[in-house]
RNA sequence: GUCUCCUUCGUCUAGUGGUUAGGACACCGGGUUUUCAUCCCGGCAGCAGGGGUUCGACUCCCCUAGGAGAUGCCA
C-alpha cells in the first residue's frame, strides 16, 4: 500500500515552526515514498478558527515550495479536507458509538465540572471527569433527553487492561487503560467533533498510513487506539516527533523571539534556509552532511534517522545558515532577492529602472559577505541611495589621529578624487597608498575618514568600490560635508 | 499530584559492546584584509549520577535525578 500522510493543523494562528517542521517531516516523508501528502483542516472549534490563519497556512506553505498531493484547494478523492465541512460524517460515527456503547451522552453541566475539578485540585486527588453519566440509570436518561438537556457524547474508556501501540522511533509505548483521560468528549454540545474523534475518523476514511506528529499527542497515542478498536479499523503507524524548544527548554513560544514561518519571511530569511534548518532539528543524515535542498529531502529524508529527544531552536545558526545561501547565490539570483527590500525603503522603483537595476548588479559583490538576512540590505547598502547622516563627528577620526589631521586628510582626498574617474580599482589602492604615505598615516587611517564621510558609518562594503557606484560628484559632496563638520 | 516520554560538548547532532567519542553553530586564539564581513588555520568543551550484565560499556538492564508533555466541550 501506498504511504499517504497528513498535515492537519487548526487554523487558529499563524503557522508555528513547530508545526512547520511537523509538515515538512511528513512531506518529505511522503515523497522519500512516493506517497501522498495531504493538507486538512482541523477546524472543529468553531470559535478560534479565522479565514486569516486559514490564508497564512496557504501563503506559508507557498513561499516554502511545499505542494501536498490532496488538500482543501486542490481536492483530492477523499475530501472534503476540511473538517467543518465533514459534520455529518463525525455525527453518524458517533452515533455508532453510541449503539455499541462505547459512548454515552453526558449532561454535566460545565459549573458541575468546574465544582469537580476544584474539589480533585483541593484534594489533590486524580484530575478528570467522574463518570457520573457513565452510570446513569435508564429512566434518569430517558428522562434528561425528553426535557432535551443539552448534552455532549463521552468516549467510555475501559476500567480495566491496558493499551498499547508502537511508535515508529519510539518503540512501544503502553498505558494502563485506568491512566487515560476519563471518557473524554467526543463531541461537543455544539454537536462539532473533538480532535480526538475527528482525527481518528479521518484518518480513516482518508486511508492514512502513518500519522506523523509532534510529541504533544504521545499521551493520546492509547486513547486513539482505543477509538480505532471501538470501530473495529485498523489503526496506521504511529510517529510521534521530537518537539520544538525555545532557548530555555520550554515549549517554543512568542517569547523566544519569532516562531512563525511568516515573521522569518518578513526578516529576509530565505525559505531554502529555514527549510534546511528546520529539517535538521531532529532529524540528521549522517556525520557530517547539513546542506540539502528541497529536493534532495524529497528523496533522501528516513524515518529512522529521526531523533527522540526535543530540539532547542537556535536562530543563532539559522542566521548562519541563511548567510551561506545567500553567499551562494549566483548575481542575478541575489538582485532578485534584495531588490523588493530595496524597493521597500524606497530606494529603488518597484520595479526598478534600468539604471537602477544596473546599480543594484554593481551592490551585488559589497553585499553578498555581510548579508545573514535580506532585509540587511537596507543597512549595508542604503549610503548608495540616499543621504548619509553623521551622528558624532568623532568617528571621521581614525585611531590614533587627532582633528587636523583628520581634516588634512580630507582635504586631501578632496583633491585626488576627481582624478579617479575611469581608473581601476588597483590603480585607485596604489593612489592611496601613496598619498597616505606622504601624508604620514596609515592607508588605513587615510581611508577611515572618507569611509565615515560617505557611508556614515565606521563600518562599510570596500571603499573604492562604493565610492565608484556612488560616483565622483556625490563623493565629493559627502568629503565636503564631512570637512565642514569638523571646521 | 498522577501518567507517559526523553537524557552525548552551551546548542543541533553522529555513534547501535572494543573509537584518541566525529561534525556543525556559538565561543576563544591566529592568519588574510582599507573598516565590517567573508575565507583559512588552531583551540575550548560532552556520554546526568549510581548500580548491575559482560573479558570489555556512550552503546544492554535496573534505580535515582533532571527535563518535557499530557491530565480541556483547544488542537
Amino acid at each position: 500500500m501506498s504511504v499517504r500522510v497528513r498535515y492537519a493543523p487548526s487554523p487558529t494562528g499563524l503557522q508555528h515552526i513547530g508545526g512547520v517542521r511537523t509538515a515538512i517531516f511528513n512531506y518529505f516523508f511522503a515523497k522519500a515514498n512516493k506517497g501522498q501528502f495531504i493538507l486538512r483542516i482541523e477546524d472543529t472549534d468553531q470559535t478560534r478558527s479565522t479565514p486569516e490563519a486559514m490564508q497564512d497556512i496557504y501563503n506559508t506553505f507557498a513561499w516554502l515550495g511545499i505542494h501536498w498531493d490532496e488538500g482543501p484547494d486542490v481536492g483530492g478523492p477523499k475530501g472534503p479536507y476540511v473538517q467543518s465541512q465533514r459534520f455529518d460524517v463525525y455525527k453518524q460515527y458517533a452515533q455508532q458509538l453510541l449503539e455499541t456503547g462505547h459512548a454515552y451522552k453526558c449532561f454535566c453541566t460545565s459549573e458541575r465540572l468546574a465544582e469537580l475539578r476544584e474539589e480533585q485540585t483541593k484534594t489533590k486527588s486524580a484530575l478528570g471527569y467522574d463518570r457520573k453519566c457513565r452510570l446513569l440509570a435508564a429512566e434518569e436518561r430517558q428522562k434528561l433527553e425528553d426535557a432535551g438537556t443539552p448534552y455532549v457524547i463521552r468516549f467510555a474508556i475501559p476500567l480495566e487492561g491496558a493499551t498499547a501501540f508502537h511508535d515508529e522511533i519510539l518503540g512501544d509505548i503502553s498505558k494502563e487503560n485506568i491512566d487515560i483521560n476519563p471518557d473524554p468528549v467526543i463531541i461537543k454540545t455544539d454537536g462539532f467533533p473533538t480532535y480526538h474523534l475527528a482525527n481518528v475518523i479521518d484518518d480513516h476514511l482518508m486511508e492514512i498510513t502513518h500519522v506523523m506528529r509532534s510529541q504533544e499527542w504521545i499521551s493520546s497515542g492509547p486513547l486513539h487506539i482505543l477509538l480505532y478498536k471501538a470501530f473495529e479499523w485498523e489503526p496506521p503507524k504511529f510517529c510521534h516527533l521530537p518537539m520544538v524548544m525555545g532557548e530555555d527548554g520550554q515549549k517554543l513560544s512568542k517569547r523566544h523571539g519569532s516562531t512563525s514561518a511568516i515573521e522569518f519571511r518578513q526578516k529576509g530569511y530565505l525559505a531554502e534556509a529555514v527549510l534546511n534548518y528546520i529539517t535538521l532539528l531532529g532529524w540528521s543524515y549522517d556525520d557530517s552532511r547539513e546542506f540539502f535542498t528541497k529536493q534532495e529531502l524529497e528523496e533522501l529524508f528516513t524515518m529512522d534517522k529521526l531523533s527522540k529527544s526535543s530540539a532547542v531552536f537556535n536562530y543563532q545558526k539559522l542566521d548562519w545558515f541563511n548567510g551561506q545561501y545567500i553567499r551562494r547565490m549566483s548575481a542575478d539570483e541575489l538582485a532578485a532577492g534584495i531588490t523588493p527590500w530595496l524597493a521597500k525603503e524606497g530606494f529603488v522603483a518597484d520595479p526598478p529602472t534600468a539604471e537602477q537595476a544596473g546599480i543594484i548588479q554593481q551592490i551585488i559583490p559589497l553585499v553578498q559577505e555581510r548579508l545573514i538576512v535580506f532585509s540587511d540590505v537596507a543597512g549595508l547598502a542604503g549610503f548608495i541611495f540616499r543621504d548619509v547622516a553623521i551622528e558624532d563627528p568623532e568617528t571621521l577620526i581614525p585611531k590614533k589621529t587627532d582633528k587636523a589631521t583628520t581634516v588634512k586628510i580630507l582635504q586631501k582626498l578632496k583633491e585626488i578624487v576627481p582624478g579617479l574617474a575611469g581608473k581601476s580599482h588597483d590603480e585607485i589602492e596604489a593612489i592611496f597608498r601613496e598619498d597616505a604615505e606622504k601624508l604620514e598615516v596609515k592607508l588605513g587611517a587615510l581611508l577611515m575618514p572618507l569611509r565615515v564621510a560617505i557611508t556614515g558609518s565606521t563600518q562599510s562594503p570596500p571603499l573604492i568600490d562604493s565610492m565608484h557606484i556612488l560616483g565622483t560628484e556625490k563623493t565629493l559632496e559627502r568629503i565636503e560635508k564631512a570637512i565642514a563638520l569638523l571646521s
